[in-house]
RNA sequence: GGGAGGGUUCCCGAGCGGCCAAAGGGGGCAGACUGUAAAUCUGUUAUCUACGAUUUCGAUGGUUCGAAUCCAUCUCCUCCCA
């Protein structure tokens, strides 16, 4: 038996929408849900516990990154990621993917795999799909991301086409090189750029090696959110409805919900973390700019509907002086809140699934937060 | 009392006859942020009846076609010697 399996609970009579259950080795989820991203093995700026307090269910951290820094060797001795970070819930670790696309002009890609440059010195080094499960095996976390290439937006068909092709054979390399399949599962990563017959032939390419679970890579790297919905709307229903489906760095309130819709059941993205340290706060009225001038009098919360432990006690004008100061609470606080804000947003998508009202729920939840569709 | 150096746009600080509304920081204001090279990045920051015009570089007067830049006087600050 896999070490992650999923569990459909019910679909949502109004949408379709699937509500479940991944279960892994360090305990259950509830999906669909966000999962903070803690890159270098750590949320930035939140504690562990203070993640436990804002019921974050699992949480992501990176393979090219703990390589670097600390090294996964250190990390293992450490009782891998759980152990090291005490965090004894769920973990997904990215393989190192992404960076393949952000660090472009630190890389070299061949059929083997991709030779970084270091971000931080400069330093050569290779990833391989072999080299990256035993990093991620190290590491030690639940759910281990196949090594994939999310390539760019735009990017030419030719070429999307090689690299998805490359990305699947690198998912059997994965398949073939991970091991540990009673404590960890391996996801594949479906590629294939904006093009439907790519997407489609990754999908069923990747079904083939009966992966676990399923992520959709190669999303939210630039294009427009129609174009995102569209990719959406033929490549998720190719995924396995037995398997847990997960969309990789997204994102925003509505991309979350927009995502459920079309069956997705987890998701991640920086957002939240990043813009609270930038100063803008998520609420169910839409972003606040925070350090905006205009708030160094309002003493009211950063969200007139939020009951998280940042709305209980601190207003906006004490934040705003915080960042304002480059104070490291001020940057704590709106990160706790924003992550709130997505998670609670999640469970609150969960109740609608369940009460088979997501259509509604989205329409309420759009027309608050002032999104014009 | 004697000597030396200096007062530049919100602040610090370059500039040392025209290419100066004046570098560069900082601060302010605004925007961006989507599997984290991000507590980052971008724009903006004299005034106006703004693709042009007007007033700025301690004050006043002068030299010059032209001055933040040269000269004189005044004023204030810092340091050194008594």
């Amino acid at each position: 038996m896999a070490a992650v399996t999923y569990e459909l609970i019910k679909t949502c009579k109004q949408t379709g929408a699937r509500l479940g259950r991944v279960h892994t080795p360090h305990g259950s989820i509830d999906t669909p849900t966000f999962m903070p991203v803690g890159t270098l093995a750590t949320v930035k700026g939140m504690s562990s516990e203070e993640l436990k307090e804002i019921n974050a269910e699992i949480i992501l951290s990176n393979t090219y990154h703990c390589y670097l820094r600390p090294g996964q060797d250190i990390v293992k001795q450490a009782g891998g990621l759980h152990g090291f970070m005490n965090w004894d819930r769920p973990i997904l670790t990215d393989s190192g993917g992404f960076q393949v696309f952000s660090l472009s002009g630190l890389r070299k890609i061949t059929e083997e795999g991709v030779i970084f440059r270091s971000h931080i010195d400069g330093s050569k080094h290779t990833f391989t799909p072999e080299s990256v499960m035993g990093i991620e095996n190290d590491l030690g976390a639940d759910i281990i991301m196949a090594f994939d290439e999310c390539a760019p937006y735009p990017a030419e068909y030719d070429y999307v086409k090689k690299s998805m092709e490359r990305t699947t054979r690198w998912a059997m390399r994965c398949k073939e090189a991970h091991k540990d399949t009673e404590r960890q599962s391996l996801f594949g990563i479906v590629q294939g750029g904006m093009y439907k017959d790519l997407r489609i032939e990754s999908a069923n390419q990747l079904k083939d090696l009966d992966f676990p679970g399923y992520a959709i890579g190669g999303l939210s790297v630039g294009e427009p959110a129609e174009l995102m919905y569209e990719v959406l709307d033929y490549t998720a229903p190719l995924l396995p409805a037995d398997k847990p489906r997960y969309l990789m760095g997204v994102g925003t309130p509505n991309y979350l919900i927009e995502g459920v819709l079309r069956g997705i059941d987890m998701f991640d993205c920086v957002l939240p973390t990043r813009i609270g340290r930038n100063g803008t706060v998520l609420t169910s009225r839409g972003r606040v700019i925070i350090r905006d001038a205009k708030y160094s009098r309002d003493f009211s919360k950063l969200d007139p509907d939020c009951d998280c432990y940042v709305c209980r006690n601190y207003s906006r004008a004490y934040i705003r002086h915080l960042l304002k100061c480059g104070e490291l609470l001020g940057l704590r606080l709106t990160s706790w809140h924003n992550l709130y804000f997505l998670i609670n947003l999640m469970k609150q998508v969960r109740q609608a699934i369940m009460d088979d009202r997501l259509g509604s729920f989205k329409d309420e939840f759009y027309l608050k937060y002032g999104y014009t569709k």
